[in-house]
RNA sequence: GCUCGAGUGGUGGAAUUGGUAGACACGUUGGACUUAAAAUCCAAUGGACAUUAGUCCGUACGGGUUCAAGUCCCGUCUCGAGUACCA
């Protein structure tokens, strides 16, 4: 009976959606586990060897809880909204909604033959209508909410109307607009509905603003931050630009400290965290208010060093501020517009390639410092960013290096308010051994106690007061798209109306276009049925629109992360048609266990879904303010790419015979392009090794393919005569990538697959190894289709089955860890398996056979240390070393020849969560009914790993020399004794007497001297 | 520039609290079986020297602590990831 393992994966694989086997109940008296994936985005190319690493390694971690006894949910779903399926669109017309269902039907297949124990019941796609009907009502919920500052929570913005009505915005503390007038309740009452509206706007957490927003000309959209990478879009690389527009923003600064504080209680990759703290880049400090002279303004700044306010002698604003034109003196002023004119054309990705240019212009203005009543001049600069803090700062040069090149750029004075420091050169921006001078009453002090001394005094004088400051900006939620979910949004005289949440979901419309309009509106735009009739409540044809029932629905869309923001809660009861949850369902599952996946969502998705969480946990809704407790980013595994060199040479012309030139040289290099001459791996680097002999030889081979140009020339023009020269030194050679298909383990190439690979390689010509191998020459890349590197699972399931390619994933290295893909090596946990498979059909002719006698020793040392092991690998996510584990284990068992059942079932299950298929063949042959997925891991037993005796390494001043078995029981005194009565010992020592003897029991012993 | 992570054979990688460096696998070499190939099995495999016994050198580099360092401390270099005028 051979290993068939096309067969058996096929019937399991059967088996368990026949059976439903990894459906997780609602209620249940296992404790619970849930272990998470993030879900994928179903691309058009499906999937490589690279993408399931992580779905293997939560399905190990998934299946081993099971038989640890827990109520396991292990679901699996599809982020299916998105640009790529949009451009396809845009290009061929095909509806995004057919792609992405093409595209999730490969996926489901590569999945499923993968054997995961997804419980598929629950799939959701975030474009499947019953799925962003809740998306769309939490958006509303996220409206119809404040957030009071007082209770550090959201609140229904009920309770802020009711405040309103009683005592105005007064007393307030919420997280809101900045340029909110102050009203009392009668204002309030006089307001008429559309100015209520307008000022709820600025409290709401979701909320429509005029904002500066990245806009990308070229794809039509707004980006989010951290979909721009370098200045550019993060996906297709187009120029970004600054442009106010309306959008919707959430409101996610409010939660900003929260964000902060949460990450204490998660148990989070270290750098997960760190690039999220930076990312909300809290800074304390201080906000000041500078008066200016002559002037009823005041320029509000944010200074992190109030305590060098002393060493003021210039204030900076953002070209871009908003007081710049009010305060600029008439003399200033062409310079200045100049100057705004310049920043404004000069695009994002341009200010950051050129931060070392400084410039600026003074603005004529003067401010007055708080304490010294000296005048300040103020200037505006770009290095001040109008979205950081208040978009101006006070410039003190003596401790910041931007200051001080500005003001050393423009001559500005340069007043040291530093104790016994030299600042002839650069800036001293050392807070620890900071001592502040010239400074009044913050003299002599430190940075600590000078910045609590400034504060309290600018708090006295009523013009500053101690600020934390956020980087973390809030997030515009508005994509000029059509493949998003739509907004339950329509416009009542300019102000947005929540469609109430019975008529929800609000499907996305037909249009003929995915393109924006010819007005420049977003695709949905070109929707005919776009309006929301509010008698009828339901979406209605365009021309119905009357504005007095009749309302345009809002074009925009809503961006990528939206979707994915709430997936995971949703799993607990995704066909829940009346609440996006039921409370049993989220009381009884809570939040993720284990949730694995990339980090290259570190401040997309993982913010935003911490974000929405808190507000549903200060809503009530779910028991948990941070939805996973445990995340582990899986690394990326690269490519293997191969390349093959090909031989640069050159035809020249000696005598042309008079034929046209363009003619005979067009000719010319179409010869040369189809007739390539690859040099194999080590001749190549001999020749490149400037080794003369091997630069001969390969003019010798080149020969006849030279000799055969030469023939096609004459022979299309008879007259000519050609001469053929290699190309030396360094250019001599061209790497091309070659398909990793074509290659084998030895880096040899399959010349032939290669030569029938394109076209243009017919005719080539291979210059081989001595042994007539040709060989490429290898690097590690990222795996892309354009590097020809990349590996179809499919392809490697066909040839050695699931199980291997689920051990082989693990086997590479670290989960975490970023790992080359080599195939070659699959053989090695291939064999494995073959050998497993053997263990259990020691047989006649190979059949099934099992003993039921009792194991040796041995044997059940090897299975208890293997359970041991595999149990700690697998708690610690170290499921490289599982695997070898397994291997020792197979090896030793078959060396022992040990066919009993009694260890052989253990070892089934162990091997189960790794390679569920043969284990559940190898667990229903030992004449077991049902699967094997629920049943107990194997009980690690001590006893059976007692050992009498200890091998002890025997080191002389630290090296080890040899090695003497000795009883365990010894003392100390008695190990020594024997290790020094050991004619070794002797040997080694040569008469010397050791100065000291090192006996750790159990462990070492170690002779100095 | 700043923050974080990592440097171990030809390759992927092992190595509890400091205690036998290189487990396990790939590759390579030799052998068995076979007409042959595949598959399978056996042996060797960090480097240098040595007939053997064995000796020396080896975890990016330079120091240090220790009976003992891949592991701890100080400094340097290289690579990778994130971030970037954040006041």
């Amino acid at each position: 009976m051979h290993y068939d393992f096309r067969k058996i994966e096929k019937d399991w694989q059967d088996f368990w959606a026949k059976n439903e086997t990894f459906k997780a109940e609602n209620n249940s008296d296992k404790p619970k586990y849930y272990v998470l994936d993030m879900f994928p985005y179903p691309s058009g190319a499906g999937l490589h060897v690279g993408h399931p690493l992580g779905y293997i390694a939560s399905d190990i971690y998934a299946r081993y809880k099971r038989h640890k006894g827990f109520n396991v949910l292990h679901p699996q779903g599809y982020d299916s909204f998105g640009l790529p399926a949009e451009q396809y669109a845009i290009q061929t017309g095909q509806h995004p909604a057919i792609t992405t269902e093409a595209n999730i039907k490969t996926y489901r297949r590569q999945l499923d033959q993968l054997g995961f124990s997804f419980d598929w019941s629950r799939e959701v796609r975030t474009s499947d209508p019953q799925y962003y009907k809740w998306t769309q009502w939490i958006f509303i919920q996220l409206f119809n909410s404040w957030y009071n500052k007082t209770s550090d929570k959201a609140e229904a913005i009920d309770s802020l109307v009711a405040i309103f009505e009683a005592e105005g915005n007064v007393n307030v503390q919420a997280v809101c607009d900045e340029d909110i007038a102050q009203f009392s309740a009668a204002d309030w009452k006089a307001f008429s509905a559309k100015e209520k509206q307008e000022i709820l706007l600025k409290y709401r957490l979701t909320y429509l603003a005029e904002s500066e927003v990245n806009w990308c000309p070229a794809l039509g959209t707004v980006l989010a931050n951290d979909e721009i990478v370098n200045g550019v879009s993060e996906r297709g690389g187009h120029p970004v630009v600054r442009k106010k527009m309306t959008q919707w923003s959430m409101r996610i600064t409010a939660y900003a400290q929260r964000l902060l504080d949460g990450l204490n209680t998660v148990d989070w990759p270290q750098p997960l965290k760190d690039s999220q703290t930076n990312w909300i880049g809290r800074s304390e400090g201080a906000e000041v208010e500078f008066a200016l002279k002559g002037s009823e303004h005041k320029i509000a700044v944010f200074t992190t060093r109030p305590d060098t306010i002393f060493g003021v002698s210039f204030m900076t604003l953002a070209p871009e501020h908003e007081l710049v034109t009010k305060i600029t003196t008439p003399e200033q002023k062409a310079e200045v517009e100049a100057y705004i004119e310049a920043t404004a054309k000069r695009s994002e990705r341009e200010r950051m390639a050129d931060v070392k240019t400084i410039s600026g212009v003074f603005t004529g203005a003067y401010a007055e410092h708080p304490f010294t009543k000296e005048p300040i001049p103020v200037w505006i600069g770009d290095y001040v960013l109008a979205g950081y803090g208040t978009g101006a700062v006070m410039s003190v040069p003596c401790g910041d290096q931007r200051d001080y090149d500005f003001a050393k750029h423009f001559n500005i004075p340069i007043p040291n308010i530093f104790e016994g420091v030299d600042i002839s050169e650069e800036a001293f921006a050392d807070k620890a051994t900071t001592v502040i001078a010239n400074s009044d009453f913050l003299n002599g002090l430190g940075y600590k106690e000078a910045t609590s001394k400034a504060i309290a005094e600018l708090e006295k004088l009523g013009v500053g007061t101690g600020k934390v400051n956020y980087r973390l900006r809030d997030a515009v939620f508005s994509r000029q798209r059509y493949w998003g979910e739509p907004f339950p949004v329509y416009y009542v005289d300019g102000m947005p109306q929540m469609i109430a949440a019975e008529y929800l979901p609000i499907k996305l419309p037909e249009v003929d276009k995915y393109l924006p309009t010819e007005t420049g509106e977003p695709p949905l735009g070109n929707a005919a049925v776009w309006a929301w009739d509010t008698e009828k409540n339901e979406v209605v044809a365009n021309d119905k629109i009357d504005n007095k029932t009749v309302f345009p629905l809002e074009l925009n869309t809503m961006p990528g992360w939206a979707g994915s923001s709430q997936y995971f809660n949703r799993y607990m009861d995704p066909h829940n048609e009346n609440e996006i949850f039921s409370k049993e369902a989220i009381d009884y599952w809570q939040d993720v266990d284990l949730y694995i996946g990339g980090s290259e969502h570190a401040t997309g998705h993982l913010l935003y879904s911490r974000f929405w969480q808190k507000f549903m946990f200060d809503l009530g809704l779910v028991p948990k303010d941070e939805f996973a407790k445990k995340l582990i980013n899986q690394g990326m595994i690269t490519g293997t790419s191969a390349f093959v060199y090909k031989v640069a040479y050159e035809v020249s012309t000696i005598v042309d015979g008079g034929y046209d030139e363009k003619e005979i040289s067009d000719f010319q290099s179409k010869v040369i392009s189809d007739n390539p001459v690859f040099v194999s791996k080590n001749v190549r680097d001999k020749i490149v090794s400037c080794d003369k002999a091997e630069f001969k030889n390969l003019t010798e081979s080149v020969k006849q393919v030279t000799n055969r140009i030469g023939e096609k020339l004459t022979e299309k023009f008879p007259k000519t005569q050609v001469e053929i020269r290699l190309w030396t030194g360094r250019s001599f050679d061209m790497p091309l990538h070659a398909d990793v298909s074509f290659v084998n383990a030895s880096d040899e190439l399959d010349v032939e697959a290669f030569k029938n690979w394109r076209e243009e390689y017919k005719n080539a010509q291979f210059i081989t190894e001595e042994d007539g191998t040709f060989k490429v020459s290898r690097e590690v890349e990222k795996m892309s289709k354009s590097k020809y590197n990349v590996v179809n699972p499919d392809a490697i399931c066909e040839e050695y089955g699931a199980d291997s390619l689920r051990l082989y994933e693990m086997f590479l290295g670290p989960l975490e860890q970023s790992k080359p893909w080599n195939t070659a090596g699959i053989t090695g946990v291939h064999s494995f398996l073959k050998k497993l498979w053997r263990l259990y059909h020691s047989g006649p002719e190979g059949a099934f056979e099992v003993s039921e006698a009792e194991p040796s020793k041995d044997s059940y040392k090897t299975l208890h240390k293997t359970i041991k092991k595999v149990e700690e690998d697998i708690e610690n996510f170290s499921f490289n070393t599982s695997v070898s584990t397994f291997m020792i284990a197979v090896n030793e068992l078959s060396s022992q020849k040990c066919n009993s059942r009694a260890v052989l079932e253990p070892m089934a299950i162990l091997v189960s969560p790794y390679a569920p298929h043969i284990a559940e063949e190898l667990w229903s042959k030992l004449g077991h009914e049902g699967s094997i997925a629920t049943v107990a891991f194997p009980k690690f037993e001590e006893k059976y790993l007692v050992e009498s005796s200890k091998e002890y390494p025997v080191s002389f001043n630290g090296k080890m020399r040899f090695k003497l078995e000795l009883p365990l029981d010894l003392s100390k005194d008695e190990i020594e004794a024997a290790v020094m009565a050991h004619e070794k010992t002797q040997q080694q020592l040569q008469g010397r007497t050791p100065k000291k003897v090192i006996v750790v029991p159990g462990k070492i012993v170690n002779i100095v001297g």
